[in-house]
DNA sequence: CGACGAATTGAACCTATTCAAAGGGTGTGG
DNA sequence: CCACACCCTTTGAATAGGTTCAATTCGTCG
């Protein structure tokens, strides 16, 4: 570990981007949709789940890939990407342990819309379509608890759609940063600190905007002590402060 | 019928909002996620649909609810409406016959996050939340459709996100009329005719701007012969010009 | 026919983007 | 271990796209 480094991010990652057997069952166990199934049960399923290992920037699935696996993230940042014909690129999400991406619902013969990035080495666990669904057929409390999963999303989407309709930049960002708090947010002495490499780009991206703007937006909210940050990291120091711009009551 | 009407629009409702016996199975075995069903399933779960019916304006539910009811809109067009504090209201989606809302899959103690008003004369079929769930429980090709069509949904909801996020104004609104033209629109002497009142503030709602900017796109789409349009509604003549702006190639 | 609500249009304003240039942290290779 | 190069970030100024506010026209319904 390097001792000069400033980033005050600190996202831990086995060895050789390899999870340890008793990860993956800890993993499989902790996961929303599993959460009802047993121990018997979770040793009976976890065969069909491959492990991947990725280093940060490799591409875990394209966009316009046959849609036949579905992936859990087990450890590290995983970015949804979709790519537009103008070539502006939207982060959709950013993925922690426990969640799962590659939608397990789509019909066959679709492909993915979107592109998976490993943000930070990542270790992710594999499995196929017609598996996953074998899974559903036998448990109907973890298809019920995919069901939940999805809805969830959904309202996630249309919020976010309702926010780009309606705010303008700042209380968009505001709304991000609040977001990935909650996420991926740690206490520390520099305020709640998102445990996510995080770079303008990513910001404007995540809020419809740009680069510049994002930095603009960020400054200002530094001088009014807001939050913290740096290059790639983002720690809130004033949740509220962050909230009232996030939610303006007029 | 008034004879001395202009609007294009004819939206066929039956009497008294009342849908027969025969509709209601009729719109039952067509719902898709109710295909995989036999007649004698869909008798078996028919009497646990009540049917409402509700005039252009009604309220059939409010966003704040507790989320205990699914709904099924078996005639008329409803549109899914959410509030915001800036009291700018955003206009998710117009549902049409098969269509449902109130999402099957949230979690007991919720709330809806959407307003359903009746845009048009309107017949909704209404099921309990727990009714439904055992539908489920019977019948997992039911929940494996439902599944199917909740990832779609999110897709289509990224989608927006995506374009409120890359194209203009023009390309919104373009994009919208021609997922508008698909669902509800008929051949006719006008053109491809959207099938639903559709004035300029619904249009913002959808693509979130202002009518006054959607009224300027608006008469120029119709100066460069791409749409016909008058109060509340719109025809398109030239389809692959509004594909033209709604995907531009630079 | 008359009145109301919807749609159009104009002009001023403002937010955010674009383009450009300079500053600063990180990591690499000498 | 230092120096350099790269990329991220910041900031500035000009511009464009959209909003806002206001006034007018038009269509539809009573």
């Amino acid at each position: 570990m390097c001792a000069r480094r400033k980033t005050p991010l600190d996202i831990h990652v086995t060895a050789e981007q390899q999870c340890s057997v008793d990860l993956r069952l800890k993993i499989l166990g902790q996961l929303p949709f599993f959460e009802s199934l047993t121990e018997d049960d979770l040793t009976k399923i976890n065969p069909f789940f491959r492990e991947v290992g990725y280093l940060a920037g490799d591409v875990i699935c394209h966009a316009g890939d046959p849609a036949e696996r579905m992936f859990v993230v087990a450890e590290g940042r995983v970015r949804l990407v979709r790519h537009s014909l103008s070539g502006k690129d939207i982060l959709l999400d950013i993925l922690g342990s426990g969640e799962f991406f590659g939608s397990p619902g789509v019909p066959e013969g679709e492909v993915f819309m979107e592109t998976a990035v490993a943000q930070t080495a990542a270790c992710v666990l594999v499995i196929h379509r017609a598996d996953f669904q074998n899974i559903l057929k036998h448990f109907s409390g973890v298809t019920m608890k995919v069901l939940e999963v999805m809805s969830l999303r959904l309202r996630a989407a249309n919020e976010r759609v309702q926010l780009l309709s309606t705010l303008p930049v700042e209380g968009r960002i505001a709304h991000v940063l609040l977001g990935l708090g909650e996420k991926f947010g740690q206490k520390n002495r520099l305020g709640l600190l998102i445990q996510v490499p995080l770079s303008r780009d990513d910001l404007a991206a995540m809020t419809g905007t740009t680069p510049e703007s994002t930095s603009r937006v960020m400054s200002a909210f530094q001088k009014d002590h807001i939050i913290k940050t740096g290059r790639a990291w983002v720690a809130i120091t004033n949740w509220d402060g962050l909230k009232a711009i996030a939610d303006p009551k007029v």
